[in-house]
RNA sequence: GGCGGCGUACCCAAGUGGCUAAGGGAGCAGUCUGCAAAACUGCGAUGCAGCGGUUCAAAUCCGCUCGCCGCCUCCA
């Protein structure tokens, strides 16, 4: 089996071939650093994350660049609110940035580059677009002439008279073209600037991302990422500066996320619905907020809302149950090693490589959970664990090894259930010693007075669970 | 208006030509339990927005209709 890859440029599945070998060269748009990220943000972060370590998995040299635009219209208008310098801004939320995306479990991409670090570069795309005839000078301005670019419109499917009959009202008398976009502006007094050919002035919003991919990547990259928003008028320019410049292919594969939608509404800061990724994780856990993520396919539009993510608080936490009742009952199956004979991950990688089909995967992860389950119950039954003995290792090897790719399913049980108590404003002992209190009311047959106990720890968000081994304590999920 | 997408059970959601239409959540019944919880077992779409068509065979392909959404302006 290979990998196939829903492709944007063509709207089709196609197998992924990288241009060259086993390396794989990727480029995902990154964030402009002026405000909090949100959680759309992060669904962009997680997906391409997690095409990231399968690439990885499937034995890809994987070099994967995310830049941050840390010089933009919109963070010099945070800078002046806040009357601060524009790189104050840029600076606090790169590494607000960083952070959620920590927290988040994403990993490090291989280059983070900041477009203000790639002036130089871009200059030079700029002066060999403008060498061919792809772009003029107005005033210290530099444009780009879309007509001159043949291609224009192949990403998003739209075609030049179109575009220009709904063009709106235009502010720049200058330009040659309604259409035609800035590769650099100059710089207006108060602004921040770089020097250049065309007088001081600061790069057009599109220009980073074809001087930065081809910097750290090169000309031809494999794939390019970003949300489906981009495609238009993003990407579309990304692919008439860098073609235009180099006139080779830039992108071989474009992979777009589809968006997070709140309670049903777009996100946008005039419905005042934006969620950032700290008040989400205020709420859930990353690995809640990852497997909500991961149980839709990442190009369809999802839905945060209060239910779907309890939903998938519930499943987890199902999920880590088993795992623990594994881990205390049969305790040397943890670590036992995966035996790649077995084929059993098959299935898994089949899905994966069906466009990243992490919505099937996470299925078949509950199919081996009640799987585990019907085992234990049928040993502890029977008496007879052989059967259990051989099949629970390749399952929680399969956890293992999904938990790798998805990020999630990848805490200790301990780890998982401790940080769920953390949230409690009860101290854990005083908890016991109510246990213990109920325990004693049980043995002497005070039901009553235990029911009681447990109906008030129920209210605190605390449920009891009697165990052959004891009773023990979980969390409620709200 | 142009381009793209979606509509699968009570909710979320996978499945894009062929085995009983995954999985999660909620619900009901049973096993277990002092009672619960957890776990397990069973029930739950004869059906995939509607109507036609192609095919030996369609949720899956084609056409039309209805409904919803995204992009076309900064936006993940």
């Amino acid at each position: 089996m290979s990998l196939k890859v829903y492709n944007s440029l063509t709207r089709q599945k196609e197998e992924f071939k990288p241009q060259k070998g086993n390396e794989v060269t990727m480029y995902v748009c990154g964030p402009t650093v002026y405000d909090l990220s949100h959680i759309g943000h992060a669904r962009s972060a997680v997906a391409f994350d997690v095409i990231y370590r399968y690439l990885k998995y499937r034995g890809y040299d994987v070099k994967y660049t995310r830049n941050y635009t840390d010089i933009d219209d919109k963070i010099i208008n945070r800078a002046n609110k806040d009357a601060v310098p524009w790189n104050e801004i840029s600076e606090r939320y790169i590494t607000a940035f960083d952070e959620d995306m920590a927290a988040l479990g994403v990993e490090l991409p291989t280059f983070r580059p900041k477009a203000t670090a790639t002036i130089k570069e871009m200059l030079n795309v700029i002066q060999t677009l403008i060498n061919k005839g792809f772009a003029y000078v107005l005033d210290g301005d530099v444009y780009y002439s879309v007509r001159k670019f043949k291609d224009y419109g192949k990403l998003s499917g739209k075609n030049i008279e179109e575009l220009e009959a709904g063009a709106r009202v235009e502010v720049d008398e200058r330009k040659e073209d309604p259409l035609d976009f800035a590769l650099w502006k100059a710089s207006k007094p108060g602004e921040p600037w770089w020097e250049s050919p065309w007088g001081k002035g600061r790069p057009g919003w599109h220009i980073e991302c074809s001087a930065m991919s081809q910097k750290f990547l090169g000309e031809t990259i494999d794939i390019h990422g970003g949300g489906k928003d981009l495609i238009f008028p993003h990407h579309e320019n990304e692919i008439a500066q860098s073609e235009g410049a180099t006139g080779r292919p830039f992108v071989r594969y474009w992979i777009h996320n589809g968006f997070v939608n709140i309670e049903k509404e777009k996100m946008s800061k005039s419905l005042g619905n934006i969620l950032t990724i700290r008040d989400a994780l205020g709420d859930y856990s990353a690995e809640v907020i990852r497997l909500f993520l991961l149980s839709s396919h990442y190009r369809s539009p999802i839905d945060y809302s209060e239910e779907s993510l309890r939903d998938a608080e519930t499943a987890l936490d199902r999920f880590y149950k088993t795992v623990e009742r594994i881990e205390s009952n049969w305790p040397d199956i943890k670590n036992a090693p995966l035996d790649k004979n077995r084929g059993s991950l098959q299935l898994f990688i089949d899905a994966m490589d069906d466009d990243f089909n992490t919505a099937y995967t996470i299925g078949r992860i509950f199919d081996e959970v009640n799987n585990a389950n019907r085992l234990m119950d049928d040993a502890i039954k029977s008496g007879v664990d052989r059967k259990l003995k051989e099949v629970l290792p390749v399952i929680m090897a399969i956890f293992r090894e999904m938990g790798k790719i998805l990020g999630v399913f990848n805490k200790t049980t301990e780890e998982y259930f401790q940080e769920k108590k953390m949230y409690l404003n009860i101290p854990p002992e005083e908890i016991d010693k109510i246990i213990a209190t109920r325990t004693e009311a049980r043995k002497n047959k005070d039901f009553k007075k235990a029911d009681e106990i447990r109906k008030s720890l129920e209210e605190k968000g605390i449920l009891l669970e009697d165990t052959a081994k004891g009773t023990i304590w979980r969390v409620k999920i709200k």
